[in-house]
DNA sequence: ATAGTGCTTTACGTTTACGTCAACGTCAAG
DNA sequence: CTTGACGTTGACGTAAACGTAAAGCACTAT
């Protein structure tokens, strides 16, 4: 039996890339990158529910096109200290760039999917057209 | 003065990648891949309006963070021949698997906007903190 | 005639995001 | 006590998406 299950809060390194799918090698590239740090028993990777979050916020972002870099900023953004006035000016600051940002993709998304669903009304008139033929 | 402006229809290298903000580099890039094919005059590339709608094709696809290579099947989705039965079917088939895949991200962009206002709400609170001490 | 501007190809360099060994540590089971 | 199963750290490899010269052609302007 595994040490998670007496628990019900830590995961190994294997466990949290069996549950997103990933590869070892890429959890451990995303810690490189500091998008991650886990905790350490000994030289063991000690994964928490804070590391699952980000890792989910990690693929997410790659799965809207952000390069792993402009992550870590995101993601440190949310954890940065927000004690005085400046950073937390700052911080509402980043969040206008990331909005429109995230705007703009969504724009991106909305049109292609219209343009996919007339794509697909062209074809099925096409379809249409060989049937009563 | 230039070609484009009598005939008003045809662009050279410089004159679609400064309307795309790319540079002429990336634009030989894609017709590398075979995602554009300009006219050729002798040696000089001409660029007509459906090489235009590719590139804006393209670069929105980017911005969705697609590889190229899928970008590519995608472009040729809208251009392959649907003469026969079996081809609009397997057009069909093909149009499902984007959708689904567009979807996905249009929740995850929609996932994080959310989050996001989430976050800027309780960074205004905490703002709010600070006036009222 | 020559210089400048813009286009061309060829080819090697770079960054990102991992993949893929290699070589070694550690802990429970046989 | 040794054999797996799983973990660890390098370190090199690779594919994608261009960047960056280098070197040459074509037209135009002085």
């Amino acid at each position: 039996m595994h040490r998670s299950s007496r628990t019900g809060e830590t995961w190994t390194i294997a466990q949290v890339a069996g549950a997103f799918d990933v590869t070892h090698r890429t959890v451990r590239h995303y810690e490189d990158l500091g998008l991650i740090s886990p905790e350490r028993r000994g030289t063991q990777r000690v994964y928490h529910r804070r590391d699952r979050t980000r890792l989910g916020l990690i693929l997410r972002g790659k799965r809207l096109g952000f390069p792993l870099e402009e992550i870590r900023t995101i993601i440190d953004l949310f954890d940065a200290p927000r004690g005085r006035r400046t950073q937390l000016e700052y911080v509402l600051d980043q969040i206008d760039e990331r909005r429109a940002d995230l705007e703009q993709r969504l724009r991106d998304v909305q049109d292609a999917i219209a343009e996919l669903g007339e794509f697909e009304r062209r074809c099925r008139d096409d379809l249409g057209r060989l049937d009563h033929v």
